[in-house]
DNA sequence: ATTTAATATCGTAATATTGCAATATATAAA
DNA sequence: TTTATATATTGCAATATTACGATATTAAAT
């Protein structure tokens, strides 16, 4: 054994835990503050930016680009990274839900 | 080579991550979504809401309050467990920030 | 056509995660 | 004190992730 039993779960939380996913790694983390930091498409940027070889950080992009967090178009010599808002809004809606939840949590347990 | 290179990020980039990394699998997004629903703390009912043996979510539940997402406290014969505010007023806070960044985004690009 | 620059893919080693059976621990009940 | 119940820990096998060197691809520049 050893594989995440993804059958046990809704498609909800299988979709939303793949996204979660793609942003719990610092380097991802990182990538994502940049991208956010400049407010811009980043363009063959990224790679001074990180101490990782080019090979990961191509992989880490990947795997942003995959969950639907960033967009990237082919710019002539190099590509285009920028934010796809509808990963993040996804997110945002989960976080409000739950936020909203919390609030209106009973109290008087814990 | 294969571990995340922690000390290349910022501390609050390693600590983001550990947090978000925590709710990326679906198990531990149905366990927090569960005690959401209920809207209370939860003795001992945790196990049989999940298709997996009990050393598992044991796991898991460990996994989310190393995180500060739930917190347990011993309650006569079993543990309860609920929502710890804390740790998603961290999350709320990182994707608060995100979503202005969006919002005040250059459109000309992508 | 050749070279240069940027990015992607492949292959692989190191490490981490997932899941569970077996076992330990801790508290309540008998 | 023994038994029952709930949860945690240990040990381990299966799988996934991370990182990078080597190499491929792609488009611009020469």
């Amino acid at each position: 054994m050893g594989a995440t039993k993804t059958n046990f779960y809704t498609d909800q939380q299988n979709d939303l835990a793949i996204l979660i996913k793609a942003l719990g790694h610092p380097a991802r983390i990182a990538i994502i503050e940049y991208l956010l930091k400049v407010n811009s498409c980043i363009c063959g940027d990224i790679v001074n930016e990180l101490a990782l070889a080019q090979p990961t950080i191509s992989q880490h992009l990947k795997e942003l680009k995959n969950a639907g967090l960033i967009k990237g178009n082919v710019e002539g010599n190099s590509i285009c990274y920028c934010i796809d808002e509808n990963g993040f809004e996804k997110l945002k809606f989960f976080f409000g839900q739950v936020a909203i939840h919390i609030e209106n949590k009973n109290t008087n347990c814990c």
